[in-house]
DNA sequence: CCTCTATGTTGACGAACTTCGATACAGGAC
DNA sequence: GTCCTGTATCGAAGTTCGTCAACATAGAGG
């Protein structure tokens, strides 16, 4: 389970090629796969999902905790589960009864690499 | 700068609430606003009408010079463009016979803000 | 073995999306 | 005024997406 394709985002990452989006005109291929990452983002439900799953203490959770939290069959939270372990920003592991997963911070990192422009050094947190 | 109708993006900014989407549950409400910018995002020839525009050295681009570079119609990249702006990525203004686009970085800014997790000075250019 | 629970997969349906051609609108040149 | 060019909007066709019920699979425990 944890042996899934790692995900476009390593065709598209900063230490690949690239100053950013915002620097420089994105190639034909490129975009087609980062544009497969911000599709995965292009969801409430995916977005929650993420969101909790990135921010558990222990850096993971199990699906049991997840499903409970929306409105919405089992089969569909574990469909917007595979589009984000597609999207390479999550993987998972199953152990026992249970399925866990985490947050894969490289990629979350470089999405805001790519959303950063040239000229800044930080995006937020500066003046805090 | 915080009082802007900057779009979706003003309900999930980082000065109105958040600490980002990785270190907090995000709300539903706040899901479904950020969704719909990567959303917008998440389409390839959008992707590159962003990157375009933002790499633009005179900050602005106009809509002659974005269409040739697409095997679209023109109808199809001003429909893209339509979803950029009410994103809230992007701003335009006709100037006579031609209507110019820009990038407003408020927004990449902010999305690049919600990706960066919290212990995180900067996603990239830190060693740079 | 069987049964129970947790999770993933399949197939189907309606909604949303991308694209196009046709058309409408805005402004410059005449 | 008319004509021409650049851009936006409209309506429709084809495709993709989100969701569910039904089923399949994995592991625990009898």
């Amino acid at each position: 389970m944890s042996k899934q394709e790692v995900g476009p985002l390593g065709h598209v990452a900063v230490d690949d090629c690239c100053p950013g989006l915002l620097a420089a005109p994105l190639g034909e291929e490129q975009a087609v796969e980062l544009a497969r990452v911000f599709k995965a983002l292009g969801d409430p439900v995916r977005l929650r999902l993420l969101s909790m799953i990135a921010s558990r203490e222990g850096g993971e959770i199990c699906v049991c905790d997840l499903t409970p939290a929306f409105d919405l069959s089992q089969p569909t939270i574990s469909h917007h589960l595979k589009q984000l372990r597609q999207a390479g920003l999550i993987d998972c592991e199953r152990r026992g009864t249970w399925v866990y997963y985490w947050l894969l911070p490289e990629a979350t990192d470089r999405l805001a690499g790519l959303l950063t422009r040239p000229g800044r050094p930080l995006p937020a947190e500066t003046s805090a």
